[in-house]
Formats: C-alpha cells, structure tokens, sequence
DNA sequence: CCTGAACCTGACCATACGGTCAGAAAAAGA
DNA sequence: TCTTTTTCTGACCGTATGGTCAGGTTCAGG
C-alpha cells in the first residue's frame, strides 16, 4: 500500500477529478431546476436530463432529493459569506458597505439562481440550514453590527439601527436577483450593462446618503 | 320568476354568503399552505384538512389546483395594489413615500404568507400573473415614476432614479415578510409591536434621508 | 491479461398525487 | 309533501414521482 506514489495520487486525483466535475453539473442542473420550480416541483427527473444523465446516476452521487438540495443550499451559503469580505477591513461605511453592495449585487447578477434556491429556502422556515442561520449566520451579522456601531460612534455615519440596515442591504441587493423577472418584465427586458451600472450607483447613492455617509 | 322579491334575493344572498364563506375558508388554507410548501410542494390534502374539508369538497369550489392557486394569487395582487394608494395626494416625498413604507411594511406584517406566495410566483417566472405584471402592474408603475420625478422637478427630493428607487421600496419592505423566518431567527423570536415600530422609523429614515428628503 | 473496485444505467416498484364520479344529504321551490 | 337544484363526500383511477437494484461497463493496479 505505497499510497502516496506519485503514480497513486495523479490517478486518484484524476478519478476524483472526474466525480467532482459530474457533481458540479449536476449541482448546476440542480440549481436551476430548484430556482425555477421550487424544491417540490422540481423532479429528479428534470435535474438529469438538464444534466444530461440517466436519472439513477444522479442517485449515485446523491442519495436523495433531499441531499442534493441540501448540496445545492449550503454551496449558495458558501458564497453568499465571500461577499462579506467585502465589508471588512474598511476604513468607514463609504468604502466598507459600499463595497458590500457592490458585492452582493454582483452576486445577485452571476447567481440568480442561487439567490432564488437561497430565497425560496428561507421563505420555507429554513428546513435545511436552520442551524447555518443559528450559528454561521448570526456570528457574522454580529460581528457587522459591531463595525457599524463602531462607525456610528466614530461619527462616520448617522446612528441608524445596524439591524435594519443590514436587511435593507440584503433585500435591496437580493431582490434583483430575486424579482428579477419582475425587473425585467418592467424593464422591457434583460437589464443591460448600463442598467446593472445604473441599478449598483443607485442603491449605493439611497444606501450611504441614507446612513449619512455622503 | 319574480327574480327580484324580497324573499329571494335574501336566500340567494344566504346561499351566496355561505358560498363566500366557505371560498374564503379554502383560499386562507390555501394560501397558508402555498406559502409555506410551494406550488408544487402544496398538496390539496393538505389544504382541504387546513380548511377541515373533504379533498373532493375542494375541487366542488375551485375545479383544479392551479384555479386554486390562481385565486390565491389574484387576491394578493388586489392587496398589493390598495397599498398603492398611499402614495397618492400626498404633497411631497416624505408625506408619500412615507405613508407608503408604512403600508407595506403593514401588509408584510398582517398577511406574511400573501407576501410569500407572491414572492414565490414572481421567482418562478410569474406563469399565472405575467399579464398583471405588463398591464396593471405597468401602468401603476409609470404613474409613480411620474409623480417622483416631478418631485425632483420641484426640487423636493434628490434626482434618483425612480425606477431603482421603487425597486428599495418594494424589497426593503417585503423583506420582512419573505425573510421574517431569517429575521426571526436573528432577533432571538417573533418581533415585538416595539421592533415592528422601530423596522418601519428605520426603512423610513434610510429611505428619506437616502433620497435627500429629510 | 486478470481482478476488483468504482462507476453507470435500464427496468422496475411502491406510493402519493391531482382529479373524477356516483350518489347521498341538504336546501329551495312549488 | 313532492320535485328540483345545490352542496357535499367516500371511494376510486391513471399517472408521475422518488427511489431501488441487478447487472453491465470502465479503469486503476498487479
């Protein structure tokens, strides 16, 4: 069992290569389907011909319906925490939540399905990543609440409840992502680079002239 | 036929009555359920014991589950709309956006669920209300463009674009209804008539102040 | 070339779902 | 009271779904 030979682990990393990138389309199909049906009416069925699997192979890599949401849900936290990189390490509120803004609307324009699967889970009571939000969720928007009192007291910004500016900031962003087809459909069509543009400059003016920050 | 004795018209008015009674009984089980489960994770089982009525009983009222869903869904809209009018007559920015705020973080409060089924259609394409979306919804849309951009005209608020400005509104506001799982569960419990108060002077200073009206 | 493990899949199964229907019960009308 | 209409419901049906499984295929390792 010479396990760490050269010849060992390039093979194994080739077959591990190979399952991961099976799993990522089927979390991609996945996603999309879930975004679009919601969790009940999307089929195990409709996720593998969008991946273009055999259904029991999808069964192979994810016991259930269940894990695979479950899959699908918790990589969508993944990235919805990297957005709040953006907000550390500023000097002030202009920088450190406009940067955030800029963040999270970026991801509501690459991930809408994600934010939707996301979105769709929180309204459901959270069934999957209740203890995501107990925990995870809750040390982080601690941790922000105290930068934004530390701002409010350094003078950087109007003393606004931290809380509701943070769901301000995640309804705000989210819901271009969220109700985007209701953007669209008022927008006449897919928002353009400009609107993107238009939409960021937009919430950021509202947001940080709300807070006193401008 | 004295179709319009006294007699008559006050059983027809009985048989009616009983009739909207018991459309109203399924349609708040429905909308229960459909906020919580989904479309297509909702069951008419489930309603029809929601509403302590047979299944069958259910397709006697509405003949499939869409026209159930469908129903469910127009009457939303209806409430979605009368908030509209707040924002009407008002003299200025703060008095009309104001009173808006107020009504919809009223609605997210009082009919959470409503909220919730909408969100839940828009995110899925909106299949049965993407011609409210183009007509009603447009058209109202447009008027209230109209009235903020005449109060930038006048001087009465900061030039923002209306479009996006709504768009805040619209997602600050529902936020607490669709995401009250989240907030709930970051508040520690169900907010308080306190927190309710300080939710709505909070979107409403960010808001107004962010649009340069207070 | 052989072996065993990992990977894949068509065919199948039990269940739960939306919807139907015959007919009972209740109410209205004469 | 008798008839007609409306309301209600248990039992039933076809279908689609999530999930299983036996057996096939591929591939690394010797």
């Amino acid at each position: 069992m010479t396990e760490n030979s050269a010849i060992n682990r390039t093979k194994i990393k080739r077959r591990s290569a190979n399952r991961r990138a099976t799993e990522a389309t089927i979390l991609a199909a996945a996603e999309s389907v879930f975004a679009e049906a919601g969790f009940g009416g999307a089929t195990m069925q409709l996720i593998a011909d969008m991946a273009g699997l055999p259904k029991a192979n999808l069964h192979y890599y994810f016991a259930t319906k269940e894990a695979l949401y479950r899959a699908v849900v918790q990589r969508i936290f993944q990235i919805w925490l990297e957005a709040a990189d953006a907000m550390d390490g500023a000097p002030g509120p202009t920088e450190g939540i406009g940067a955030y803004i800029d963040a999270k609307m970026e991801i509501s324009r690459r991930h809408p399905n994600g934010s939707k699967v996301w979105a769709s889970e929180v309204m459901h009571g959270a069934p999957v990543i209740q203890d995501y939000l107990e925990t995870t969720l809750r040390d982080w928007t601690a941790g922000r609440v105290a930068v934004i009192n530390r701002w409010i007291a350094e003078g950087k910004m109007a003393p606004v409840n931290p809380d509701h500016l943070l769901y301000i900031l995640w309804a705000s962003t989210q819901h271009y992502a969220d109700f985007g087809h209701q953007i669209e459909t008022l927008n006449g069509g897919p928002l353009t680079e400009a609107d993107w543009e238009t939409a960021k400059a937009s919430v950021k003016e509202v947001v940080l002239r709300g807070i006193g920050a401008i």
